[in-house]
DNA sequence: TATAATTACTTGCAAATTGCAAGTAATTAT
DNA sequence: ATAATTACTTGCAATTTGCAAGTAATTATA
């Protein structure tokens, strides 16, 4: 099908054209923060999203270049799934939602520290987790995770 | 009806509970960077949302207080929509998306001075939007816009 | 002062999207 | 050889959306 035009290009109706379902922003949370890399993972998390949704997307996440996706190289069935520089750049967005949540929900599960850091220095929070994340780990996650390093 | 509870505590999932759907975020974009603050404005804007849907998404803002509904006090039909503390602390989340799509689309509408101002002092563009946001004002629109403060 | 506009909605209904359950195909494990 | 696992697809009912057409309460105009 050809690429069906935006609605505008306003900035914010181009975020939400190319990621801006609740969905979407759950799979970039899961990779994010959580390290997770296959559709197996992703339908595990707690919110329950259902395998046709996921599928979906998925592939919408691949074709507007926020996700590439690769064949895992020991086990030929599984698909993974990371971030591309795109994708990555989208890491400042999740942290202010994140943020803003942890302000105002006082049952969130994040920590405290998380907002801390980002209101003394948010640019190098992004940072760290840019490099992080492309290096194949994630804010819980990982050995070199970000939350080990606060 | 009772406030039917979360899915999640996690930060992310709370964010998209609240206001993590296409027009309710049109809406606070209307609001921040166009000082629009009436059903009839929000109605007008490019996108198009039908009035079920405005109506539907307003009352949702205002109930889980990121809007604030008031009469207007010289033309009584006029609904006046503002950001309430817990709205105007989501205008990091909507410049880090804003910035994201004037990086990644070609054809922006945005001011590229908005990005370079937001990378060189994201804190600052933050705490300078609020106040002037908070005041009446909005991005664009106002004759304390932020734009033409850059 | 009667009539026309305007503003902020609501209602009804068709069309699109979602959620759920149940498959399927291609590996990999036992 | 058989069972699991992984990443999907399919069918269908239920929910949500989009569109057109109201309605009620002002406010503006002849």
């Amino acid at each position: 099908m050809p690429k069906k035009s935006l609605r505008s290009h306003c900035p914010v109706n181009f975020a939400l054209e190319a990621f801006g379902d609740m969905w979407s922003l759950l799979i970039l949370r899961d990779i994010i923060f959580w390290g997770k890399h296959s559709f197996k993972e992703f339908q595990e998390s707690k919110e329950g999203i259902a395998t046709n949704i996921l599928a979906n997307r998925l592939s919408k996440l691949v074709s507007s270049g926020i996700l590439v996706k690769s064949v895992d190289a020991v086990d030929s069935r599984r698909s993974i799934y990371n971030l591309s520089k795109k994708g990555l750049d989208l890491i400042p967005m999740l942290c202010e939602m994140s943020a803003w949540s942890t302000i105002y929900d006082d049952k969130t599960t994040a920590p405290k520290e998380f907002v801390e850091k980002i209101r003394k220095n948010r640019t190098a929070m992004y940072t760290l987790m840019h490099t992080v994340v492309k290096n194949g780990g994630s804010f819980f996650v990982g050995k070199n995770s970000v939350i080990e390093n606060l």
